[in-house]
DNA sequence: CTGGGGAGGGGGCCC
DNA sequence: GGGGCCCCCTCCCCA
């Protein structure tokens, strides 16, 4: 199962290509990324669908736990079901409801990620209602006999794992359900990529306790009878005609064998055609579902895809936890409601077996990200667009309602800019009910490491029983009685007269109860009690150059160590665990605090060598040293003028940002640079289109300009406008710059039909989630190119992002 | 408005 | 993996 030939060719492939200074580091950087990287490999080839229920739980890796409900979210229409959503996945919804119709992933979900456990209302044999709508309910089994049901009808005492729908086709299951204990998980059998809906069947032990096929033997049972049909099916058309042979691909009625008039009945989305016999009961038509895809304009792979069923009723071969417990074993005997049939479809459907080179889309089909509609095809694009610095788009703030999409739809190295942390995205005080998910993942991921030491108390307690900054006994490294000093976040956060806290920041947490959970559960993990072998999920992880990158799951900032991702994460939570004693005001690092407790003592270690004046900190002496050498880095590119700090030169440039000569002959706008103007000019201007003699544009168009010339105004004032200014504008230009500017926004305007729902905003956003090319501050926009921008002239070294900002 | 300094925050590197 | 150190960047205040 493991090759050790993998392990070495991952080592291989592990070359640390930095210049390191010293050897031993370099070994033992290599010794770090080949480790976490023989995991990495280990679990990618591993075939997990032979595992069983034990071996689910002890080999795989990472656990998503549900989202805690917290107070609001019922205000917000939000069952408990769907509020329970972990933040790694989306729902999907129809575009105009909110009937949810599935669950997709927003991210990378590595394989081996366990999810649950399905809640639900329990039943005993005896308690089940007579009448009760067996549809969602889980058989759990105890040493191989029934013990009890999990309901997950009730939305509001169930979790999203209701929501997951079944494979539909046996070689599309990304989870495997196990029963762990008396629960329910749901396991990743594979990676899985963004934008891609979680289907779930069984794991084999799974399925044989239930007397379900497992879906390999699924899969050769459906390509046995696929064959078989398609034989049939190919005679008959031989008898019948002597067209080309069937291309499953292109043709309803070839994959149907049989008239066309059926496939339109149907709609053309999976779901809808999907076996209504299957796990349990993910098929849940919306009234409007029907409609809704029927109307929508699928490639013809899709639409064969959805369009495949079978006549007859097969469904028994894949029975459900609710069809089959309940006619047939259900323990009170009574036979359940028997499940609608004439919808079925089959495994067997014709048309998926003869064509192994087939295989059904890897996205759902409704697209969150692309969703069908009249602006859809103008900007048509793939469906994980590429973006400037790689990425899937972000999703703006036009949505009429938000969900919670973060990270998964930024660009995944697009750097946080500085200050912004708490302004792109929401955070902790967000109202929105998705931001419970947020939150509590962040608190986890970034409590979770020092929560499990205090917990266990195998650190924070015998090693630092005593808070250094507290005013205890604790002899400052640096002669400072209260002095900040190395030590553990718990160290670090004692209050003095706080006995050492098992949650160190309690006074800062926003959820001490989720995070004292999260953080006990880690402990029985580290222990080896319950769950073994699991570890919370920095989601998600990347290999960037062989290497494992741990990414940030609100703002897509990558990092090569877990540690760093953990004290990023702070930046998100708000989770401040270093105190200062004196002020009581916290920090997200010890060296900021340590730094900062020199105001208190007013020690100035760092002296100018000059003039001998003395600085706290090393940055305020190098600026300081710039007085003495004249360097002044940061150019105004419209006068001579220069400064020694870059706030100074943003300052400066807000004068030139009031100078504004190139007016629009139609409206009141008027631009720094010419090229923005005529960029404008381009069909942007709202007077200019209705003075000529066009139809007058709708609201809808209007607001759309509206965000556009917005988008303009910030180009004007960044420095790239002057840039542009200054080449030869020619057409080619233009283009260029029209696409780059305005082609983030288009995109976005497209996606806000979408049934995904994002997180309020506005212009601002646009660009502050990366996708404009320059980041306005105040009334001054500052570029922020990247440096593998189109728009960046070759000619431009880049040294520095805030000098080539300047 | 410019210029200088103080302070805080984020993150990379290394032990 | 956690923590410490260091650097860079940014904002704010004030002369």
């Amino acid at each position: 199962m493991l090759t050790t030939e993998g392990a070495h060719t991952v080592e291989h492939d592990n070359v640390k290509m930095d210049t390191e200074p010293h050897r031993d580091t370099e070994t033992q950087m290599d010794t770090r990324s080949k480790m976490a990287t023989d995991t990495d490999s280990k679990m990618e080839e591993a075939d997990m669908m032979k595992w069983t229920e034990v071996e689910f739980e002890e080999k795989c890796t990472y656990i998503v736990k549900d989202t805690p409900r917290e107070a609001g979210t019922e205000s917000k229409g939000l069952t408990r079901a769907e509020a329970s959503l972990p933040r790694n996945l989306a729902f999907k919804q129809l575009a105009d409801s909110k009937e949810v119709i599935g669950v997709a992933s927003r991210e990378y979900i590595p394989k081996g990620t366990r999810f649950g456990p399905l809640v639900g209302q329990s039943y005993t044999a005896d308690s089940v209602p007579k009448d009760a709508n067996r549809k969602y309910f889980w058989r759990i089994y105890s040493e191989g006999d029934f013990h009890h049901f999990v309901d997950g009808l009730d939305e509001e005492r169930s979790n999203w794992m209701r929501y997951v729908n079944p494979i539909h086709s046996a070689g599309e299951q990304n989870l495997a359900a196990c029963q762990n204990g008396t629960n329910i998980y749901f396991y990743t059998v594979r990676a899985i990529p963004p934008g891609t809906e979680l289907l779930v069947w069984y794991c084999p032990e799974f399925a044989l306790r239930l007397h379900y096929l497992p879906s390999e033997e699924l899969m050769m049972q459906k390509l046995k009878q696929s064959l078989l049909e398609a034989k049939q099916q190919a005679s008959e058309e031989h008898v019948s005609s002597s067209s080309a042979p069937v291309k499953i691909e292109h043709s309803v009625s070839s994959i149907l064998g049989g008239p066309t008039t059926s496939s339109k009945k149907e709609p053309s989305r999976p779901l809808a055609t999907r076996p209504r016999c299957a796990l349990y009961p993910p098929f849940r038509p919306h009234p409007h579902l029907t409609e809704e895809f029927l109307s929508l304009k699928t490639s013809p792979v899709q639409f064969c895809y959805t369009v495949i069923r079978s006549p007859g009723n097969q469904s028994s071969a894949t029975p459900s936890p609710s069809a089959r417990s309940s006619p047939e074993s259900s323990p009170d005997g009574s036979p359940a409601a028997p499940q609608p049939t004439h919808q079925s479809s089959s495994f067997y459907s014709r048309g998926l077996g003869p064509y192994p080179g087939y295989s059904p889309p890897a996205a759902p089909l409704s697209s969150p990200f692309y969703p069908p509609g009249p602006h859809y095809s103008r900007y048509m694009l793939p469906h994980h667009y590429p973006l400037p610095g790689g990425g899937v788009p972000a999703v703006g703030g036009m949505f009429p309602r938000m969900y919670p999409l973060f990270s998964s739809l930024l660009p995944p190295n697009m750097p946080l800019l500085p200050g912004e942390a708490g302004s792109r995205f929401l955070l902790p005080n967000s109202s929105h009910p998705s931001f419970s998910t947020h939150r509590d993942f962040l608190l986890s991921a970034t409590t979770s490491a020092f929560s499990a030491a205090t917990t266990l108390g195998d650190k924070a307690g015998p090693h630092y029983p005593h808070h250094p900054y507290s005013g205890n006994d604790h002899p400052h490294p640096h002669g400072h009685p209260h002095a900040p000093t190395s030590g553990s976040p718990t160290a670090g956060t004692a209050a003095p007269s706080e006995h050492m806290p098992t949650k160190p920041t309690s006074a800062l947490l926003g959820s001490a109860s989720g995070r004292q959970e999260e953080a006990m559960n880690l402990s029985k993990m580290k222990r080896g009690g319950g769950s073994t072998g699991y570890k919370t999920l920095p989601y998600p992880l990347k290999k960037q150059n062989g290497k494992i990158k741990y990414e940030c799951n609100v703002c897509s900032k990558t990092f090569g160590q877990l540690s760093n991702l953990k004290v990023h994460l702070r930046v998100h939570s708000g989770e401040r665990p270093f105190k200062c004693s004196t002020c009581s005001k916290g920090f997200t690092q010890l060296a900021h605090l340590q730094k900062h407790f020199l105001v208190h003592t007013g020690e100035k270690p760092h002296e100018c060598s000059v003039c001998h004046k003395r600085f706290s900190s090393t940055s305020n002496l190098k600026t300081h040293l710039r007085l003495h050498s004249g360097e002044k880095p940061y150019l105004c590119k419209l006068c001579p003028a220069k400064f020694t700090q870059f706030v100074h030169l943003k300052l400066h440039k807000r004068l030139h940002s009031r100078e504004r000569p190139h007016k629009c002959p139609h409206c009141h706008r008027h631009y720094i640079h010419l090229c923005s103007l005529q960029l404008h000019l381009k069909g942007y201007c709202l007077a200019a289109v209705t003075s000529s003699g066009g139809p007058t544009p709708s609201p809808s168009t209007q607001e759309e300009l509206q965000r556009i010339n917005e988008e303009i105004e910030r180009f004007d004032m960044s420095d790239h406008a002057e840039r542009l200014d200054q080449l030869q504008g020619g057409v080619e230009v233009e283009a260029v710059l029209e696409k780059q500017v305005l082609g983030m926004l288009w995109r976005e305007m497209d996606l806000k039909t979408s049934g995904y729902h994002h997180h309020k905003g506005g212009a601002s956003e646009l660009q502050s989630t990366g996708y404009g090319l320059y980041n306005s501050v105040n009334e001054t926009s500052v570029i922020k190119l990247r440096r593998s921008s189109p728009l960046l002239p070759s000619n431009v070294t880049i040294k520095q992002e805030s000098e080539e900002q300047a």
